[in-house]
DNA sequence: CAGCTATTTAGCCAAATAGCTAATATAGAA
DNA sequence: TTCTATATTAGCTATTTGGCTAAATAGCTG
């Protein structure tokens, strides 16, 4: 599964995953997300390319500036079919919810 | 975190992967596991020392051989962790008992 | 002890990664 | 158009990673 390795990949930079945690309060542009960090801007884009690769995030232009938000759901969907195959016992859910009809 | 950077950088690669999952089944000799793949013996040793330095795996000697086990509560832990804090709406805790809906 | 098996460690090399600066889009304003 | 702000892409370097073979370590057996 190609996409496990780039999930994991992506999740191993540890700017990457605090990138994440800065998007769980809500969609921020790429510039405001460099200015959370003292590495270069070039470098965060790479960051975000990277994190968008692996679908973590997702990306739209708002005139001028890109903003970025968490994709929450398939963090937790890709985390959670590794967990699913490779420790089912431990991995106990309550939600059946494979499907997503609209409920 | 440092620990989440080890864990994930060990779920990054595809061999290691395929690794945990073959340990599913029970206890495996690293010459077991090394017989399972196409790569060198030293390498998969490698990979082993990976694993254990991130927890995901335990290693106990049996005579000649070293065995390896899979830490499942350890990997769910981890990555549970994680989900917890970056997710934490998609991540559903996992409940004792079933009585304790509607809380 | 020597010999045998199982496994790891030591070097070495190619490819990938993450950082930087400089150059190149892209959008909006003058 | 030209200027400015925002972001990405290109090119470079140092470090890390994953593979190999050869050598060393650990434990059994004769």
């Amino acid at each position: 599964m190609k996409t496990a390795s780039r999930t994991f990949r992506a999740l191993a930079d540890p700017t990457r995953r605090q990138i994440l945690q800065d998007l769980k309060e809500g969609e921020l542009a790429a510039g405001e997300i460099a200015a959370r960090f003292s590495i270069s801007g070039p470098s965060i884009s790479r960051h975000l390319s990277i994190l968008k690769a692996a679908d973590l995030v997702s990306e739209r232009r708002a005139g001028n500036r890109i903003l970025y938000r968490l994709e929450a759901d398939r963090i937790a969907a890709a985390l959670g079919d590794f967990l699913s195959t490779v420790c089912p016992t431990q991995f106990l859910h309550r939600r059946k919810a494979k499907k997503e009809r609209a409920s």
